[in-house]
DNA sequence: GCGAATCTTGTCATTGATGACAATTTACGG
DNA sequence: CCGTAAATTGTCATCAATGACAAGATTCGC
């Protein structure tokens, strides 16, 4: 009885607008003239379809994470360290404008308890789920998860690293570091029990 | 001839109150007015001693950066993997507040080339003294230097998870990894030339 | 006391981002 | 073609933060 909805496209058009105008100019440098600007639209209906910019910035926090969680579901459950290892660095530590982009979350999360809570079950989740191929068991103990918490770190910090052109002189060798980690045997017995 | 000059204390007084500001709030979340409430001075006092607000970033960053260098001036220089590693948590990672600040200039860095380079630097010298400490040697080799790689990398990494209220299991196994990444025998000959 | 440099107070204009909203146009069912 | 709900345009007020600056007060050497 009146004109097609068409909201939820646009929606989906403005806050991708949002997240390419946060990955170049972050959250707090973006503002809704930008998002419409890069959008093709005009800022009043931005805000028509939004919101105003509390309403932006929580819309694009879900998206943001709803996809990252979307990830784990093509986990693959099990595998090699090798395998293990290419899936944390090359699907979750990767892509740089994602990486950018997950950066300014932890910059929010900073003042944030909500997001900065559903940001810990995220990286919670992948050292659980690095954790859980590596003893290939439901429940790893906790020193399996202790290593898989180290591997899935220096992951993290690598990928930090390499923002400022820190990189290690043979990434090879940072990977079989890694791989180390992801080793059964790679800890003595009585380190692990400590 | 004149008043006496109190410029420098002032200066000093201001940046303090601004650096508490940004713990609390942040770089871009702090105001000129915020500033000039923490230090107890009237805003255009705060605008007279140390200029706008772009000045007034600088000056912060530059004593951010030259109070962590200095922080290498107290480096014990050779010490037994239990200290390099004390030296690294207990004086690089560990004051929150510190780490709140940093995390902030690791914001800024991300679209300012110059603070990028001038971060890059200190955390390239902090792998460059622990692989020192390793090798016990000036220059140490390229295997030693990614083997502190990963220790720094784990650290930061660790750090980071810390305020997502993520941490290990057990404290004690990720210092035990950390030392078996500073020992020399932890990698295999053939995967060190790699 | 006086000049001079420095510090201090207070106020005003500008700017950029946001929120609000009236007026108009579009596209569909009947 | 007509009513209606949705979409679209454009404009205006507000608000916070900043920058600029005039005017006055302080403290020194002389």
């Amino acid at each position: 009885m009146a004109r097609p909805r068409i909201g939820q496209e646009r929606r989906e058009e403005i806050l991708a607008a949002f997240e390419t105008c946060v990955a170049r100019k972050g959250f707090a440098g973006t503002t809704l003239a930008d998002v419409a600007q890069e959008a093709g639209q005009p800022r009043s209906l931005v805000r028509y379809f939004i919101g105003n910019r509390a309403d932006m910035v929580n819309a694009l926090i879900d998206r943001l994470l709803l996809r990252g969680e979307e990830q784990f579901r093509q986990w693959p459950g099990h595998g090699t360290p090798e395998d293990m290892h290419r899936f944390v660095l090359d699907r979750i530590f990767a892509d740089q404008t994602t990486n950018i982009v997950i950066m300014e979350l932890w910059h929010l999360a900073l003042r944030d308890d909500a997001l900065r809570t559903r940001l810990a079950a995220v990286y919670k989740q992948v050292i659980l789920e690095v954790a859980t191929m590596m003893a290939d068991e439901n429940d790893p103990h906790p020193e399996v998860q202790d290593r898989a918490f180290s591997a899935v770190a220096l992951a993290f910090g690598t990928a930090f690293f390499r923002y400022l052109g820190i990189a290690p002189a043979s990434p090879a060798r940072i990977r079989a570091i890694t791989h180390r980690l992801l080793d059964h045997d790679f800890l003595s017995a009585q380190e692990l029990e400590t």
